[in-house]
DNA sequence: CGGCACCTATACGAATTTGCTATCAATTAT
DNA sequence: ATAATTGATAGCAAATTCGTATAGGTGCCG
């Protein structure tokens, strides 16, 4: 009983004729004998009495035809289903990502991405990069934003960068240093910072580190959090200043004022990582979206700047 | 997408290997990497990771197997009701008959019918002979019992002799001939005669009304009823004797004796009808039944004398 | 680190299946 | 009566499918 067969044996109980159904299915009438008669000595049943003039279909036929029917439209629905989960209309698409990604970029991506793909199911859950690599090795995630650069060595993982973000000096209001116009980080060297936790964005922290070292001092980290949120707030309250990638000005911190560093302090790249192998259509557009999209993400980090 | 694909493909899927599944199939493994493939390219989708170790399924894959698990389940399910229709075991099986039936032999049959064919819808429609024939030409019945003889000339009817019955007379309790052993047709000649309408069951009525020519007197019928029934209440009432079918003596009617006629007053065959061409398998099922019940249905009407 | 075992993909000839042409037999319409 | 239409059958050609052989890659184990 394959497809084919059902569909022939369909085309002549409907159109009541073996020539009839040639014609529509496009072959000739000893094809459609065949696979009748065949399909009657297979299943060992009479599908239609048959005389030179006319055909009539037999109970049994009346029964193949409604489960036949039945069947390929179920033929043609497993198609289209398949289809579009082939094409990634339907799917699933589990990102991680790190928590300034919702100042930069995401929200936008997401909302582009479910405008075309809307049935396909997004998961988003902010975990910090060293998290993210964990996961997507473990096949738990399909995307990581974060600004850790690509793992090596780990698994073959593909990395794109969205647009380079640049560090900026965050200080409080009432500092000395809030009124000038642009500072050289070299100006933080006598004042505490207020700095973010090392582990789960360690190549960030070890960046700034670098940064103050490479100005000739060491940094003074009076208060550490565990967010940038929270270092800003921290900034804000007068703790200390603060090194941080430029984008998290938009969380718009009242007391908090950003300054750019004269010194260009190690381009912040911003990354998606995905799976080399075995990326599902959703992702993928996904990621060609991202591709799209990184023009005009680079254009908007740069203007609110 | 043919159902031989689909069960390669589940196969595949299951066994998580195109080697697993050439063996489970009885068959090599470029014949399923083939038809994995081909299916791939007829969709537009791929369907598995294959590396060199393992073989993991995609999320479309996903999708198609739940499709295809259906598919196949539903391609088992309607080879199976095809067959039991073809093979009489569901179905519809739409019987005429007369009434007297009833008291000979269909309901045993009708009875050892449904213990052998429980799922088989049968329909019992009590009609006449005539109407009977009409059904049966116009496809509105598969099976057809009355005493007419084959109708001659008409569409293609077979017809098949349950059993003989004789001609028997019936009396009124009271009546001075109700006394005797058995009678001659003769013996009537000078009584009113109660008969059922010759519409719709003209052949017995011709040939009750011969037998009495025979016997060389003219039938005086001083009453006319429509069921047999209602002919032996006629007669049970005084109304005037009768001759019918002995097997109606099964109505035990009060106040009726049975008698038995010297002359074989002409056979009464009891006989079933069905269309020589397009025997649906209940039809002929249950035409293989009263083959079978032939004999045990004669013995029966033979004790009941 | 190299050989071995196991996996899938590909190539190609063989076997099977399927389709097409021609023809027959039966029936109906003209 | 003849032409036309329909389904069955046979024989041949085309297409498909299968099986063998082989290549190429990867993990395992000594």
């Amino acid at each position: 009983m394959e497809i084919r067969v059902l569909r022939t044996f369909v085309t002549v109980a409907q159109l009541k004729g073996f020539s009839a159904a040639a014609r529509a299915l496009n072959t000739v009438q000893p094809a459609v004998s065949r696979q009748i008669s065949d399909i009657e000595e297979e299943l060992g049943v009479r599908l239609f009495w048959r005389s030179t003039r006319d055909v009539r279909i037999t109970a049994a036929g009346e029964t193949l035809l409604r489960e036949a029917l039945e069947i390929l439209a179920h033929e043609e629905r497993a198609r289209k289903l398949v289809q579009r989960a082939g094409s990634g209309q339907i799917g699933r698409l589990r990102i991680g990502f790190i928590s300034s990604a919702c100042q930069a970029f995401l929200p936008g991506l997401v909302r582009a991405f479910t405008r075309d793909f809307p049935d396909v199911q997004v998961t988003l859950t902010e975990m910090n990069a060293d998290a993210q690599a964990e996961a997507l090795a473990a096949g738990q995630l399909d995307i990581a934003l974060s600004r850790a650069l690509p793992p090596r060595g780990a698994a073959d993982v593909e990395s794109l960068e969205i647009y380079v973000d640049r560090l900026m000096a965050f200080v409080p209001d009432d500092h000395p240093l809030a009124a000038r116009q642009t500072l050289q980080i070299g100006d933080l060297a006598p004042v505490p910072f207020v700095l973010f936790q090392r582990s789960g964005a360690s190549g960030l922290f070890d960046q700034i580190v670098s940064a103050c070292r490479d100005a000739g001092f060491s940094i003074d980290i009076a208060h550490q959090s565990n967010s940038m949120q929270a270092v800003l707030s921290g900034v804000a309250s007068g703790l200390g200043v603060s090194i941080a990638p430029g984008c998290i000005r938009q969380l718009n911190m009242a007391g908090c004022k950003s300054l750019p560093l004269l010194e260009d302090a190690g381009p912040v790249p911003f990354v998606l990582h995905h799976r080399a192998d075995q990326v599902e259509p959703p992702t993928r557009a996904f990621i060609d979206l991202a591709i799209e999209s990184r023009a005009d993400i680079r254009e908007k980090m740069k203007l609110s700047e």
